[in-house]
RNA sequence: UCCCAAGUAGCUCAGCUGGUUAGAGCAUCUGACUGUUAAUCAGAGGGUCGGGGGUUCAAGUCCCUCCUUGGGAGCCA
């Protein structure tokens, strides 16, 4: 008890002090009380334990404060730790002192069911529930499995700029804002091109930060802001991105496996289907996949005049949600579907020299309806072909006059791809809805807390 | 942007083919209880039924319109 910040035990760590007595500081979760008893749930981060305070051991004025006390109060709690069937995790606190640091006022969320709006609305206080908690607990496992992964492997960490004065893609809607006298800038939807720069500096790197998209996505799978990792390799082919890509991601889910085992529990997760998660992992072309859409009779839709109109998937058309849960429904573990078409693909993707009318480009697929998780490619290392989709998609050449630079200066062949880290979360966790795998969620109709 | 759905107490919802004073559970307040797990029991307070307009003797309920929110599509990680 040297210090202020060690005066006080942790839920997390009270196995390690049966029969003795401790300090806990936190929040009142719930409480119920029976005549001369009260029992206090007591959370404080890390986990919850019953605290019992009898009416005959504390005296009458802390047992007075104990019945005063709400859902959410914060409190300092005194008592001997004591193992115990009927508590709840098989540990209790037999309380001999408290002390209240502030009564909260009514908390709006009950230990009743709210509805998805209301929760949303009180994300500052919803993170504070056990389910949400689990969630961001796992959220730090999958950053710290990401970090760790690629520090362990000769990667190094370089920031892309979140301001940016063009689209990366092209094609994606950006959050415009002003930027001095120079004109427009755009907040970034993607670090990879500053990553390419970074890469034939560095050899391996790879840039972790939040990606902006203005789209007007409302789907459970889309937040207008994310955080992507992106890691860039030099003298990597698609291949060897592809195995990569499959290194991290089982290790990802491993980590969280293994660390996570509680949080997992707790959000009720069925964990065989991770278990399985390990390499290899499936692959598949974007021709072979359209082989298999056209002989199990998955049609493309269209609306032409606003009818919705069936056709045999025809080769060159890029895949929807319905194309791409119908090929996951079969797979297990993650698919890398690799070579699409050209035409429906970004303008720095590398073209396949034995194919030209495909790029060295590959997405991941998440089983469990975990959806795209990784989208990635070998980058056009060619000068005259790299200015020729730079020309042909219209894109302002000034501003890529730098971009085309590492074509113009030892050009190596290099590829990377970027992974959402909140897809992965969701996926993880088993979330209902992506805005729960990120501590404040920022959607089209939602900026507030 | 398109398609669909929903707005009734602090929260979650019920409210039939329009009909007297709009209901329940939780939360809050008062009281009872030494083992509660969303405690239980008794009692109390709490509502411009999303806004506006219309039909009708009568609208939470039917019609129009606007607003807000949710889901799906597209875009993507």
């Amino acid at each position: 008890m040297e210090s202020r910040y060690k005066s006080f035990r942790y839920v997390e760590s009270l196995s390690e002090f049966i029969d003795q007595q401790v300090t806990l500081r936190g929040w009142v979760y719930n409480i119920t009380g029976k005549g001369k008893l009260q029992f206090i749930m007591l959370r404080d981060g890390t986990g919850i334990v019953q605290c019992v305070v009898f009416k005959n051991n504390v005296g009458e004025e802390i047992f007075q404060q104990t019945k005063e006390l709400t859902q959410e109060s914060s409190v300092s709690i005194t008592g001997k730790v004591v193992s115990s069937e009927k508590a709840p995790g098989g540990i209790e606190i037999d309380v001999t002192n408290l002390e209240v640091i502030h009564i909260a006022k009514e908390y709006p969320i009950t230990p009743k069911e709210h509805g998805d709006a209301f929760l949303i609305e009180h994300r500052h206080l919803w993170l504070r529930s056990s389910r949400q908690n689990a969630i961001m607990r796992v959220r730090a496992a999958v950053m710290k499995a990401i970090r760790d992964f690629f520090d362990g492997n000769g990667f190094k960490l370089l920031d892309s700029p979140i301001l940016t004065p063009n689209a990366c893609e092209g094609t994606s809607t950006l959050f415009e804002t002003k930027y001095f006298d120079l004109g427009s800038a755009y907040l970034s939807q993607s670090g990879q091109l500053y990553a390419e720069a970074s890469a034939l500096a560095l050899g391996k790197v790879y840039t972790f930060g939040p990606a902006f998209r203005a789209e007007k996505s409302k789907t459970r799978k889309h937040l207008t802001e994310f955080w992507m990792v992106e890691p860039e390799m030099a003298f990597f082919d698609l291949n060897d991105d592809m195995d990569l890509a499959e290194d991290l991601v089982e290790y990802i889910v491993q980590f969280t496996l293994k660390t996570c085992k509680k949080e997992l529990e707790v959000l009720e997760r069925d964990i065989r289907p991770l278990e399985k998660v390990k390499r290899p992992f499936y692959r598949m072309s974007y021709t072979e996949a359209v082989e298999w859409l056209v002989s199990n009779k998955i049609p493309l839709v269209q609306k032409i005049d606003g009818k919705d109109v069936e056709s045999e998937f025809p080769w060159g058309e890029d895949f929807g949600a319905v194309q791409e849960e119908a090929i996951m429904e079969q797979f297990d573990k993650p698919l890398i579907i690799h070579r699409y078409p050209t035409d429906i693909k970004a303008f720095y993707m590398k073209r396949d020299p034995d194919n030209p009318k495909v790029v060295l480009a590959m997405d991941m697929l998440g089983p469990e309806k975990a959806g795209e998780i990784i989208g990635g490619s070998q980058r056009e290392d060619n000068f005259d072909l790299l200015l020729d989709r730079i020309l042909n998609e219209n894109l302002p050449e000034e501003e890529f006059k730098w971009y085309l630079d590492l074509r113009k200066y030892g050009s190596v062949p290099h590829s990377g791809f970027g992974l959402g880290v909140e897809r992965v979360v969701k996926w993880i966790t088993g979330a209902a809805h992506i805005r729960e795998t990120i501590p404040f969620p920022r959607m089209i109709y939602r900026i507030t807390p």
